[in-house]
DNA sequence: ATCTTTTGTCTCTTTTCTTGACAAATAACA
DNA sequence: TGTTATTTGTCAAGAAAAGAGACAAAAGAT
């Protein structure tokens, strides 16, 4: 596909924005969210410090949108997880469930979350103070259920998509099995709730 | 290895002409050379006619860089053939010949140059106006060479950098046999310079 | 030979990034 | 706990890059 001509501009600021997180992800391969400064990941990207304001307005925000940004690597893979089993509901839930786990265990982003000691590290963006990025996650994860089944009703889809996202955040936070009986157990507890949103027999 | 963290303008600026060469390329498919226009280049990349001049100086010039962009892709591929040679020089002169006559086949630039009619196309870079198409490649190639052959004497390495260059663009624009045979004979023809410049068994 | 288009250049405006400054908030320390 | 560092968030001024419009000169087309 013919990679739609967007104007230079557009992907001036991608590239800034990639590049900025990219100095972000290095900073905390080393050292905790409270141990960095706006300056320090600036100055690592090569920009000023007002251009990281002006990008992302705070320091909060641009903890949200690294994040987020760093967790569209997920819902890739999950995107691709769900639609390869749009024939069986049940299994597309257990398969994309136990992809998101398995590509956690060595992803950066995870490492980073769940390096933190209480003091000054990154959990609160997915607890405590999570909303946005559940909301977010909720949305696109929807989005590729809805991908998946186009007649289900909107309501259940949401209801449904919020409470994996959670139930995902639950257990890559504070781990049970091993991914594929997690995966299998949270699939045989949905069940009925996705048979009936999605179809048993579509 | 870890990408040299570029400051992010030099990613912008690189982004612009990346940009920039796309779009012409993509014009370059359907129309000659003459019959583009810079005006054409500037918003098929989303830019203004102006920061196209500020960047590339004029139309000749961007010609030049623009061949010169596309010509990278074989050097990388020359290299390769090369460096996987170095016990052996006459085999490395003869793969990269053969290496670089295949990969353009069916190589888009190839495409352009080649569809020059006489009125108007880019034939004129390679050769007529050539010099500094010349100079580059040979430049490049005389670097990938010191790097297989450090101890080969300066000036034997470019003056072979140089004719292979120009036999290259020769065999290219004005095909002889098929690849295989025009490397042997060409890798033949050098033998007995590159076996006294390179050493015959290093 | 005239008309049209394109090139190359200039200037003005707008946008974006940088730099330096500073008060307020936060953390570190005595 | 009171005092010093830092860091954050914000402002304003300066520098750099890109956009927009105009225009003469060159090149092409009719």
């Amino acid at each position: 596909m013919a990679t739609a001509r967007t104007p230079y501009q557009e992907a001036a600021r991608e590239l800034l924005r990639q590049t900025v997180f990219d100095a972000a992800r290095e900073l905390l391969d080393q050292h905790s969210w409270s141990e960095i400064t706006m300056a320090e990941i600036a100055s690592g990207a090569g920009v000023s410090r007002q251009t990281l304001y002006n990008e992302f307005g705070n320091r909060n925000e641009f903890g949200f949108a690294f994040v987020i940004h760093e967790g569209e690597r997920f819902l890739d893979g999950v995107e691709e997880a769900v639609l390869a089993h749009t024939d069986d509901p049940r299994a597309a839930v257990g398969a994309a469930l136990d992809q998101f786990l398995r590509s956690a265990a060595d992803d950066p982003l995870i490492r980073i979350l769940l390096s933190d000691d209480g003091t000054g590290g990154m959990l609160p963006f997915v607890t405590t103070q999570g909303l946005p990025v559940v909301q977010w996650a909720t949305d696109r994860l929807a989005a590729v259920i809805e991908k998946g089944w186009p007649q289900a009703p909107a309501a259940d889809v949401k209801l449904l998509a919020e409470s994996l996202v959670r139930l995902a955040i639950s257990y890559v936070t504070t781990p049970g099995e091993a991914p594929e009986y997690t995966a299998a157990h949270v699939a045989e507890l949905l069940g009925p709730f996705i048979d009936k949103a999605l179809g048993s027999a579509e």
